[in-house]
DNA sequence: GCCCAGGTGGGTA
DNA sequence: TACCCACATGGG
C-alpha cells in the first residue's frame, strides 16, 4: 500500500514549506513565463521576462506589435526563441481576439471551456494550458508535469507511468479542489526535484525505506524528503 | 564536453 | 496511438 496523495503533499510541505507560486507581476506575466519556461530552466526565462519588460512589451498588445524576429531577440536567453516568439505572438493574439486583452474577463469563463480554448492555441499544450488556469487565472486544475509521472510512479502510487489526463484525475479526484493546494502542490514537487533530486544516489534494492524518484531522462535516482 | 531544465508540434509507421 | 525528432540557451 503506497501513500496517499495527500500524505506525500504534507510531507513535500513539512520538508519545505510554502512555495507561494507562481513568481509573477501579474496575470499575463504569469502566462508568458508558462510559455517560456517550456523544457527551460527558470533562470533563462527571468533573463527574458526581464528583456521583455525592459523594452516595455510585456502586455498583449506589446507582444503583438512587435516583429517576430525583434521577439525572438529580446526572448533569446530562454532558448528555442524562434519557436517561442511564435508561440507567444500566438497567444497574444489570442488573447485580444477573445477578449480584448481583459484577463478578467477570460477568468469569468468556466474552466472546461478555457481549457478547450487554450489547448487550440498555438505552443499551449496541456501542462502550459493548466498552469495558466491555476496560477494566473486562479481555476482548480492540478498541473502534471514530466516529474510528477515519474515521481509518483516511483512512490508506488502508480503503477506505470501514464498519460497527463491520467494523472490529474487521479490528484483532482484525490484531493478537494482548492487553488492553493494544487498551487503549493505542483511548486513542492518542481521544488523537490531541483533542489534535493540533485543527490544522485544508486538505485538500493534491498533498502526498503529508500523513496526514489528518477531524474530526468537517463532516469537518475535520488531520495525524497524524509522529515518525520 | 556532457547532461539537464517548471514542453510542444510535426512527421512517420 | 505511439514513438521520434527539432527546437537552443545557460548552469552544474
Amino acid at each position: 500500500m503506497s501513500e496517499s496523495i495527500l500524505d506525500i503533499y504534507k510531507r513535500l510541505y513539512r520538508a519545505y514549506g510554502p512555495q507561494c507560486w507562481w513568481p509573477a507581476d501579474g496575470p499575463f506575466e504569469m502566462m508568458v513565463g508558462a510559455i517560456l519556461t517550456q523544457n527551460t530552466a527558470w533562470r533563462n526565462v527571468e533573463k527574458a521576462i526581464e528583456n521583455l519588460k525592459v523594452a516595455g512589451v510585456l502586455c498583449p498588445e506589446g507582444l503583438r506589435d512587435l516583429l517576430e524576429p525583434d521577439l525572438a531577440r529580446l526572448i533569446y536567453p530562454s532558448g528555442y526563441y524562434n519557436v517561442k516568439a511564435k508561440k507567444l505572438k500566438a497567444f497574444a493574439r489570442y488573447v485580444g481576439d477573445t477578449y480584448q486583452d481583459d484577463l478578467d474577463v477570460m477568468a469569468s469563463v468556466p474552466l472546461s471551456v478555457l481549457r478547450d480554448e487554450l489547448l487550440t492555441v498555438y505552443g499551449i499544450g496541456e501542462e502550459t494550458a493548466d498552469d495558466i488556469l491555476l496560477y494566473a487565472l486562479s481555476k482548480p486544475v492540478f498541473v502534471v508535469d514530466a516529474f510528477t509521472k515519474r515521481l509518483f510512479y516511483r512512490l508506488g502510487v502508480t503503477n506505470k507511468i501514464g498519460k497527463y489526463r491520467e494523472y490529474q484525475g487521479l490528484f483532482e479526484r484525490s484531493l478537494s479542489p482548492s487553488v492553493a493546494l494544487f498551487g503549493e502542490y505542483h511548486a513542492l514537487i518542481v521544488h523537490h526535484t531541483k533542489h534535493v533530486c540533485r543527490k544522485i544516489q544508486p538505485l538500493c534494492g534491498s533498502c526498503s525505506l529508500l523513496r526514489i524518484c528518477p531524474l530526468g531522462r537517463r532516469n537518475v535516482m535520488c531520495e525524497t524528503p524524509d522529515f518525520e
